[in-house]
DNA sequence: GGACCCATTGTTAACGTTCACAGTCTTCCC
DNA sequence: GGGAAGACTGTGAACGTTAACAATGGGTCC
C-alpha cells in the first residue's frame, strides 16, 4: 500500500500483458483501427480501464510528428476584442481535438512576433493563429513565411498567409451612413492608432461614406483605443462649433467621449449623435446606451480555426484563403435625427 | 535546389557529425553542462548555426518527463477579471521559460473541471493553475487531488491545494466602511451569483462592516455580474424608499445600476452613493466616474505562477501555500457625504 | 483444390532526445 | 614515478508510442 503512490504509470505494454495481446493491438484499439475483433477490443478496453491507463501524448507526438497543439499569438488579451477572439479560437480548437498554447505580447514589434513564432515552432505546434491587428505584425508575418501553417486574424492584405477578418471598411461605412441618414451635415471621427489595420479600415469606410454623399472629411481626431484618449478627443469636440455627429472607432473611446460631453453639458443625442464600434457588453448600459457596430468575434475565432485546420489537414493545396466576416449595425439611444 | 524544401530538419546526430563530436556532446552544449572544452563548444555552436538546428522539445520531454508546459483552466476569459489574471499568468510563465496551454470553460460544472484537468494531464503539463472562482470548481479541485502540482486562483479555503486570491472580505469591508464614513444610515448591496466565492466574500465583508457599526444588513439584491442584472437591481433600488448608499459587487453591474438610476432621475452621488468592485479600465469614465475597489489581477497571476513553480521545482515539500493579495480603495465621483 | 484476398494479430524498427556508465587524457601531489 | 582525482568525451540503452512489414487463418471463386 505504501508504495502504491510510487508505482509508475502503466504503459501500453502493461495493458497488452493484462489483455493478453501485443502492444500494437492496444495501439490499434486506441486509434480506432477498423481491423480489430470486437471481442479483442473489449478485452483491451477492460484492461485499460482496470489499470487506469492513459496514453502518453508526448511519445505519440514524437513518432507522428503531430502534437495536436495549435499556437496563438495575440496582442494584449486584456482588451475585449482580442480576448473574445482568442476565446472563440480556443473553443473551436478544443472542439476539433486540438490543444491551444498561447503567447500574449505586450508590444508588437517585429522581434516580438518573430520570437513568439519561433517559440511556438520549437514547441512543435501544428499550426499558428496570429491575432495581429497591427500593420507591423502583419508585415512581419508575411516576411517570415514560417514552416508551419499560419492564419492571420485581422491581418490586412494577405501576402502569403491566410487571413480572417471583419470588414472594417464596411463597418465604418455603416456607422457613417447611419449618421448621415439622420440628416447630419457631416460626421466627425475619433480614430484608433495609425499602426492598426482596424483603425485604418474604419477611417477608410468613414471617408468613403462621406465621399459618396459628396462631402469632404474633416480632420480625424487621434486616439489610442483607451477611454482616456476618447475623453480627451471629446473635450476637443465639445469646444468646437458645428459638431453634431461623431463616429468613434471603438466603444471604450466612445465612453470617454460621452463622459466629456456630459461634463461639458453637451447632450447626447439631443445636441450630438455618437456611434461606437465593437459592441462590448457594457455599451448597452452607457448613458445613453450606445449605438454601435457589432463585430462577431466568436465567428472570427471559429473561422480562423477552420481555415487553419484546412491548411493543416489538406497539406498539399496552399490555397491561401481570405475570409471576411461582415459587421452589423446596432441601433441604440446615442443617435438621433438632427 | 528543388529538394531543399523537402530536406528534413537536422537532428542532433547531424550536428554531431558536422562538428566531429558525439551526439552526447552536442546535448551537453545545449544543456550548458560545465564539462565541455570551450573550443569544442564553439565548434558545436558553429555547426548548430550552420545547419540551422533546433532542438526537438517533444523528444526531450519524452525522456525528461517534463514538458515545460503549464496548464491554465479558466472560466470565461472574456470577462475582465479572468482575462487579466490569465494574462498575468502567461507573462510570468513565459518569463520563467514555460509554455502555457489554456482551456476556457463556458460553464463550471464538476465534469467540466474534471475533463479540463484530465485533458491537460494527458498533454503532460508540469503544473496547472485553475482560475476557479466558483465554489463548485474549488470543491472539485480539492476532491480530485490530481497527480500534477496545482494552484487555485480565488479558490476558497484550501483543502489540499495551494491558493492565491484577493482578500474579497477586506474589499467588501473597505467599500462599506467608506460609505458609512460618509454618514449613510445603512448600505445596500447588489451581490454576485451565490456559487461564486468572490461574491460570498464581498457579502461577508459588507455584513461585517455593517455589524461593526452596530447595523443590521438589509436583504442583498441578486445579480449575475452582467450589466443587465445590475440594471434590474438598480430599478428595484430606485423604487425603494430610504436607499442612499449601494455597494455593487462588480463594476459592470454598477454600470447597470448607474444607468437605471439615471433613467429614473435618481442623481448619483447627490441622492445615492454607489461603490463598485474591480476597477475595470472603463470605470473612471462612467457617469459619474465610479468609486471602486481595485484588484491587482496582475499580481495574482504572477504570484500563482511563483507558488506553482515552487511546488514543481521543490518536489518534496508540499507546503500547501495560501497567498492573499490585498485590494485597494479607489475614490472617484460616485460617492458623496449624505 | 489451389490461388488469392482480407481480416486479424504480432514483430521489429524507428522517432530524437537524455541518462548512466565507461572510457581516455591531464594534472598534481607525495 | 605511481596513483588518484578530475576534466572531457563517447557508447549504448532507455523513454512510450506508431509505422512497416510479416505471419496466420479462414473464406471465396473458378
Amino acid at each position: 500500500m505504501g508504495s502504491s503512490q510510487t508505482r509508475r504509470m502503466p504503459v501500453m505494454a502493461d495493458v497488452a500483458r493484462e489483455a493478453g495481446v501485443s502492444h500494437q493491438t492496444v495501439s490499434r484499439v486506441l486509434n480506432e483501427h477498423p481491423n480489430v475483433r470486437s471481442e479483442t477490443r473489449t478485452r483491451v478496453l477492460e484492461a485499460i480501464d482496470k489499470l487506469g491507463y492513459r496514453r502518453n501524448l508526448v511519445a505519440r507526438a514524437l513518432v507522428t510528428k503531430h502534437s495536436r497543439t495549435l499556437g496563438v499569438v495575440s496582442f494584449d488579451t486584456t482588451l475585449y476584442g482580442p480576448a473574445s477572439t482568442v476565446y472563440g479560437i480556443e473553443q473551436a480548437a478544443r472542439a476539433a481535438g486540438y490543444f491551444v498554447s498561447i503567447v500574449s505580447l505586450k508590444s508588437i514589434d517585429r522581434d516580438g512576433v518573430r520570437d513568439a513564432l519561433d517559440y511556438l515552432a520549437d514547441q512543435g505546434v501544428d499550426g499558428i493563429v496570429v491575432v495581429a491587428p497591427q500593420r507591423s505584425a502583419a508585415q512581419t508575418l508575411a516576411d517570415l513565411a514560417p514552416g508551419v501553417p499560419t492564419v492571420a486574424v485581422e491581418g490586412g492584405e494577405a501576402g502569403d498567409v491566410s487571413v480572417v477578418c471583419v470588414d472594417q471598411v464596411e463597418g465604418g461605412r455603416l456607422a457613417t451612413e447611419h449618421l448621415l441618414s439622420l440628416g447630419h451635415e457631416t460626421v466627425w471621427h475619433v480614430r484608433g492608432p495609425s499602426d492598426w489595420l482596424e483603425a485604418e479600415g474604419r477611417v477608410a469606410g468613414w471617408r468613403a461614406a462621406l465621399a459618396q454623399a459628396g462631402l469632404g472629411a474633416p480632420e480625424p481626431l487621434a486616439g489610442d483605443w483607451s477611454p482616456r484618449s476618447g475623453y480627451e478627443a471629446g473635450r476637443s469636440l465639445a469646444s468646437m462649433a458645428g459638431v453634431s455627429a461623431v463616429f468613434v472607432a471603438n466603444d471604450q473611446m466612445a465612453l470617454g467621449v460621452l463622459r466629456a460631453f456630459s461634463e461639458q453639458g453637451v447632450k447626447v443625442p439631443d445636441q450630438v449623435s455618437v456611434v461606437g464600434f465593437d459592441d462590448i457588453p457594457e455599451s448597452e448600459f452607457f448613458s445613453p446606451p450606445l449605438t454601435t457596430i457589432r463585430q462577431d468575434f466568436d465567428a472570427v475565432g471559429r473561422n480562423s480555426i477552420e481555415v487553419l485546420l484546412r491548411q493543416i489537414e489538406g497539406e498539399g493545396s496552399h490555397a491561401c484563403e481570405r475570409l471576411v466576416v461582415p459587421p452589423s449595425f446596432v441601433a441604440r439611444a446615442s443617435t438621433a435625427r438632427v
